[in-house]
DNA sequence: TCTTCGATTGTTGTATACAATTTGTATACT
DNA sequence: AGTATACAAATTGTATACAACAATCGAAGA
């Protein structure tokens, strides 16, 4: 396992939340387990860092970045802005390879949804907007976005509830989102590119808003009244 | 020196365009410089890198970010977006603390301006709209706005020309503006601070517009009649 | 009983030595 | 002459040992 798979598979535990933020990273106990000496992973730390996955503290050692309050509100009043700004350069931008390269990558989601697999929905669904990300090519809006993208995983990880019945309906509509944005960007047609992006993102909010203010539980009247 | 001094040292150095872009920085050579081991430097090389002052490549060193036409182009396209909305949130969200903290720095541009010293110019000047970034206090923001100020500030100097005729009046120009953003921010009213900055953007657009198409030099009809 | 100081332990930070990779150069071959 | 290959030098990457710092626990004193 090289550095690059060290760093890869470390993001990838952030994003599903098998390391819950706020988590401890501790150096020599990681270090053990990858099987390499603590310097290239302390490199590796900081480099996660950078992309906000991770916070160090000095002397203090690494965490898993948190998600606060705050950081729910912040999220919701950014990621609109730079998602649209993203779309509309990448319907701008985008060069063949990696339209078909996007191809791919829906296919795999489209399968994950299908098996109902989780883990993979959210990992495929993870590359497909991060290639959006590359086909922007935009180095400045490039960190804000990876960001944004981390924690809209994370979020949504949080909120998903394979059973509920409503779910398996948005994910197919978040599948169709993604079919509607590959054929957008090949025409070239930014407008449309950026009217999907919000569309795909009230679906992905008002999911959210749904747990986060859910219809209360039912209670007994009787006991209330005893 | 420690560590978080030659951090800054070389950001400095980097933002004055002392050291150029596309600059090798040997690690050998850099921890002889400041004294240390070549362990830590890696370390704040890579956390420049994580902020774009630095492009790290495997096995083959650090450099200074380059500033290609690409580069630039991206910079006009993303600039006023971020900076807006930046300046939006500012007004919303700054603390009394930090606005005693910009009126300082202000008050220091100024003494950088009227003494005509460039490089405190840039310096002061950068202060000022990186704490502007504090003020929004937006954690998907701040990555791309931070890098938007680095090469705002490289920018800047390679089109500076201490004896230009306009650019003192440019300069006050600047200075007003971010007076007047001061007491925006004060008074919470988010579209006036909106408003200047897309003044305060333009103001730096057509001065560097204007360095990038220049009138050409005069040349002797002579020698092309003969 | 509570507070404070100090020792102990664990964790992070730094220096140095060594390994691996890349780059430059010289020599041989076509 | 031009190219290819092999060797040498320089630079980056990694491992390990040691130093510095923080947290915890225990004992002494108020």
């Amino acid at each position: 396992m090289d550095k690059q798979a060290i760093y890869d598979d470390l993001k990838k535990q952030i994003l599903t939340l098998e390391l819950e933020p706020g988590a401890a990273l501790d150096e020599v106990s990681l270090s053990e387990h990858y099987r390499i000496s603590r310097t290239p992973l302390r490199e590796i730390l900081r480099g996660l860092a950078g992309e906000g996955c991770v916070d160090i503290v000095n002397n203090r050692g690494a965490y898993v970045s948190s998600m606060s309050h705050k950081v729910l509100r912040d999220f919701f009043v950014t990621a609109p802005m730079i998602y649209s700004a993203v779309g509309r350069l990448a319907a701008q931008n985008a060069r063949t390879p990696q339209i078909e390269q996007i191809r791919d990558i829906q296919s795999k989601f489209r399968a994950a949804i299908e098996a109902e697999s989780s883990a993979d929905m959210v990992y495929w669904n993870q590359c497909f907007h991060a290639l959006m990300g590359q086909m922007a090519d935009n180095p400045y809006l490039k960190p804000s976005y990876d960001r944004l993208l981390i924690d809209h995983a994370r979020i949504s990880q949080t909120f998903y509830r394979p059973r509920d019945n409503q779910m398996a309906a948005r994910m197919y509509s978040a599948l169709s989102h993604h079919d509607q944005m590959i054929a957008a960007i090949e025409a070239g047609d930014s407008q449309a590119v950026v009217d999907l992006i919000v569309e795909h993102w009230e679906l992905s909010r008002d999911l959210i808003e749904y747990f986060v203010k859910p219809d209360p539980l039912a209670f007994e009247m009787a006991a209330v009244n005893s």
